[in-house]
RNA sequence: GCCCGGAUGGCGGAACGGUAGACGCCGCGGCCUUAAAAGCCGCUGCCCCGUCAGGGGCGUGCGGGUUCGAAUCCCGCUCCGGGCACCA
């Protein structure tokens, strides 16, 4: 007998599919749309194309398309695209390094990821591919820009921004990561620069709102970006500077505590410092401390543990609760772009400035008791009675809950008219109070900053701006789109964007006036590209607008989308912007892009993650060759739940290649011993029918094995349907169809023999292969066509019947005060009564009964019997 | 420091509060073969009693609790992984 060749099966397949365009789904109202489906949009993010593809990329898509199969096969009408996010610095740093431009580069990968996808049989709708860093697409990321900045959402500013000395451009907020560069890790410094920004902070409010509107997202993943957003409530409050005549509003979590502050910080890059210190005697001190301050790397700034510097300015702001004079310093740990760049410092109630207070010997002022709990947690009976506080609060003598800082709740003291209050009331008293004062008023902060998305570099999408002298900054009309990425000699980054040196490109006419101008050199954010992809595979080939309205409500939004936890905060939260602006705009019907996400684990290599310096990476292809895709694809989903990580062994895939091949070699063997169309033209036709069936009246006719095997078949179905819709637990998947092809083995000598054998056995490979399709597409197609004539990606995915799930007798478990003693065979409708009876003569149990009394006996239907009994 | 995950045999992992260890890997034994590979069949948590048949004890990171019954629920820890962090 021949054996199991994965490549000549799997090469014989993918041909089909690609003659067919299988995959390829149009949208409605064009030829072939099945207008009576449900639509689904499956969605794996698309990969960065460089080199080769990972084991990373193939667990990503394994997955995505084992969910696109199975929704197929549920009567789905599915969307699965693919497409490259193309541009991007690594091509550019490797052009930089080897001389091979980064389109040649680029498109090189493009290929090979291409190459590897079909060879995977991934099925994908090819007629929808896209790369981002062509002018086709990039046409329409430019249009976005454009319509992002007539809207006031996108702009440019100067602003302190965060610099990587390494690759020589800005990165956003969200691109630093403890201080360093996340592409290089190189650390970062904070540089003042004019920049483009887009406002991801004027959807601030939404992006938390909608959470709601989603239907399924790990919850980790929304926790991850709620956190940086980074919502805050509090108040605004003014304090004025009379000697300079200037006001400082400062945001506060705790106006509660307003009466505690003892002095103000602001942060060195106030843009009031340098005007509040000028001419006198503290302005050099100033002066030099922050140009300290600027030195050094945000790491180090961003260290809590470090003690606290600052300099006096020599002058005073008046707390417009109390109008007290409280004296004014610099210091690092006041950041600008948080809040309004300046804080009041209540040193009794904040940890921060309490540190501050002490390294600077200034006053502290406790303005809240501890409440009720904490005075009894520690014996002592703090006096809660207000004119006392004052000595409490310097004392150094204190006692546990006593101590300082104090962030708990309690009563106010030393606080005007607000004393005995409690101090969550006296917040809305004071902010009230504010409010009626013109003081200040109640606040919403927000951690999250707005998205700096120009980068002095070459790989990416130019922003559709000209400089003019006369008119400014003008947009490109839209009809002049793409403004085309010119080629340049010379990629290395030297502060300043490389288009610079394309002067026949630079130097414009004013789309305007006409007058000469000169174009924006910045390119954008590779994030910019991929925040809107998802709507460009809707209506790819769309040469008048980057797609219609009708196919983005008809498709979106994604049904379910899958990729890696790595991009929890950055990509995701920049789509879900994009989109949010676009519903704006009326471009899209939806607020939210993904519906539903699935964020896969990584696969790790002898416990480490998987890095050409350790030597430790796996190339798919490889195996893909030595044992098939199929086997491959199987195996990453075998592996364990895909949410989780899990670590690659050689021995696992070979595992999965000896399933496939056992499955194979059943299949070939009963295709050898009776011709399919034994079964009559009827057999082929009950499984286009009802997806799983049998001729008529072998069903009925099985017993023993013959029977079993039926059985276990509804089973397999029945586990395989379930665990598919219980949070993609493929991993069990597949386990209940090896063990369905163990029992075809178990059973296949006696049943081989004789007609109707074969056909119970041809139903139950034929099954297998049904269910193992969203995995092994390639060999379920070549077993299901052996068995059943018939094409398995045609076949709705099957339904168990609920008669072969039940069985006539049920294993009952008779427990002797919680431990399993015997177990009993019983009918399956056994009366209670029955099953106690059996259960009491069963003969270990009775053993462990003798000398006792029962106290009490559990019936579980079905299921055990547990006898509670004690010494006689 | 704060917020999420996770911890089960030699390994990856299964288990609506109801037979812990499905399935796979590794290992061991048998069959086939001149031999090997491949394949097929079987065994495989730990300990103890028994010649066998079989029986008993222990066991899901640690300590408590709820329950007839806990890997699963509750309380208190330990360790590992991830995210955030001078955010006022």
């Amino acid at each position: 007998m021949s054996r199991y060749e994965p490549r000549e099966i799997e090469g014989r397949w993918q041909r089909v599919w690609a003659d067919e365009g299988t995959w390829q789904v149009p949208n409605p109202g064009e030829p072939g749309y099945d207008e009576s489906k449900p639509k689904a949009y499956v969605l794996e993010m698309l990969p960065y194309p460089s080199g080769e593809p990972h084991v990373g990329h193939l667990k990503c898509y394994s997955v995505g398309d084992a969910i696109a199969h199975f929704r197929r096969r549920n009567g789905f009408e599915v969307i699965h695209p693919m497409g490259y996010d193309s541009f991007g610095l690594p091509a550019e740093n490797n052009a930089i390094k080897t001389g091979v431009p980064p389109l040649v580069a680029t498109e090189k990968s493009i290929d090979s990821f291409r190459r590897q996808f079909t060879e995977w049989g991934i099925s994908i709708d090819w007629s929808r591919e896209l790369a981002t860093h062509t002018p086709e697409y990039y046409r329409w990321t430019q249009w976005i820009f454009l319509q992002l900045f007539n809207e006031g959402l996108a702009y440019r500013t100067k602003a302190p921004v965060q610099w990587c000395p390494q690759d020589a451009t800005v990165l956003a907020n969200e691109q630093v990561v403890d201080g360093r560069c996340e592409r290089c890790g190189t650390e970062v410094v904070t540089r003042n620069l004019r920049q483009w920004f887009f406002r991801t902070t004027a959807y601030a409010e939404q992006l938390l709102a909608d959470f709601e509107k989603l239907e399924s997202w790990p919850e980790h993943v929304i926790t991850m970006q709620k956190n940086w957003i980074g919502r805050s409530e509090g108040a605004e409050v003014t304090f004025r500077c009379d000697e300079a005549g200037l006001d400082f509003p400062v945001f506060t979590t705790r106006p509660d505590t307003l009466f505690g502050a003892t002095f103000f910080v602001i942060a060195p890059e106030h843009p009031e410092l340098e005007g509040l210190v000028a001419d006198t005697e503290t302005e050099e001190a100033v002066q030099e401390y922050v140009n300290s301050v600027a030195r050094e790397s945000v790491q180090a700034r961003g260290d809590e543990s470090r003690p606290k510097t600052g300099v006096p300015l020599g002058c005073t702001v008046t707390n417009p609760v109390n109008g007290e004079e409280i004296p004014m310093f610099v210091a690092d740990y006041v950041l600008m772009d948080y809040g309004t760049g300046a804080v009041m410092a209540v040193p009794a109630h904040d940890e921060r400035d309490y540190a501050f207070a002490e390294a600077f010997d200034l006053p502290v002022r406790r303005v809240i008791q501890p409440g009720p709990e904490e005075v009894a947690s520690d014996r002592g009976e703090a006096s809660a009675d207000s004119s006392e506080a004052e000595a409490g609060a310097e004392g150094d003598d204190q006692p546990d809950g006593d101590s300082l800082p104090y962030t708990g709740d309690g009563p106010m003291v030393s606080s005007g008219r607000f004393d005995g209050l409690n101090n969550r009331e006296a917040y809305d008293r004071i902010v009230e109070w504010l409010d009626e004062e013109g003081r200040g008023s109640a606040s919403i902060n927000f951690r999250l900053r707005d998205w700096l998305v120009s980068r002095q570099r070459y790989w990416g999408a130019p922003i559709p701006i000209v400089h003019c002298p006369a008119c400014g900054m003008v947009p490109v009309p839209e009809d002049q789109l793409p403004v085309v990425l010119p080629e340049v000699e010379d990629y290395a980054p030297k502060g300043q964007s490389p288009l610079e040196a394309a002067t026949e490109w630079v130097e414009t006419d004013c789309p305007s006036c006409g007058a000469s101008a000169r174009r924006e050199t910045d390119t954008m954010d590779t994030f910019v590209d991929s925040s809107w992809y998802f709507l460009r595979y809707l209506d790819a080939g769309n040469t008048e607008m980057p797609w219609s309205r009708e196919a983005a409500d008809h498709w979106m939004p994604v049904d379910q989308y899958i990729g890696g936890v790595e991009h929890a905060i950055l990509h995701l939260l920049y789509a879900r912007f994009f989109v949010k602006a676009l519903a704006d705009m009326g471009h899209v019907g939806v607020v939210e892009p993904f519906a539903n996400l699935f964020t896969q684990g990584m696969i790790t290599r002898d416990g480490a993650k998987m890095s050409k310096s350790k030597g430790n990476t796996v190339s798919p292809a490889d195996y893909v060759s030595r044992h098939g895709a199929d086997a491959a694809r199987t195996y990453v989903c075998f592996m364990g739940p895909p949410e989780r990580g899990g670590d690659w062994t050689d021995e696992g895939v070979e595992g999965v290649h000896r399933f496939l091949s056992r499955l194979w070699r059943v299949s070939s063997e009963l295709a050898e011993a009776g011709d399919v169309t034994d079964s009559g033209d009827d057999g082929a036709a009950a499984w286009r029918s009802f997806g799983l069936s049998l001729p008529q009246g072998v069903a009925e006719r099985a017993e023993g094995e013959a029977r079993e095997l039926l059985t276990k078949a509804h089973w397999a179905v029945d586990k395989a349907s379930r665990d598919f819709s219980r949070g993609f637990q493929f991993n069990t998947v597949i386990a209940a169809v090896m063990e369905l092809v163990n029992e075809i083995y178990r059973t296949r000598d006696g049943l081989i023999t004789e007609e109707d054998g074969r056909q119970c056995l041809r139903f139950a490979v034929a099954t297998a292969a049904s269910l193992i399709q969203p995995f092994s597409p390639h060999l379920a197609a070549e077993v299901f066509q052996q068995m059943t004539g018939d094409r398995v990606w045609e076949t709705p995915w099957p339904v168990a019947d609920p008669e072969m799930l039940r069985s006539d007798t049920v294993t009952i478990v008779i427990q002797v005060n919680g431990k399993v003693r015997d177990r009993i065979e019983v009918g399956e409708s056994a009366e209670k009564e029955e099953i106690l009876a059996l259960a009491r003569e069963a003969e270990n149990v009775a053993r462990h009964l003798e000398g006792t009394e029962t106290v009490k006996e559990i019936v579980v239907p079905g299921k055990l019997v547990n006898l509670v009994v004690r010494p006689a």
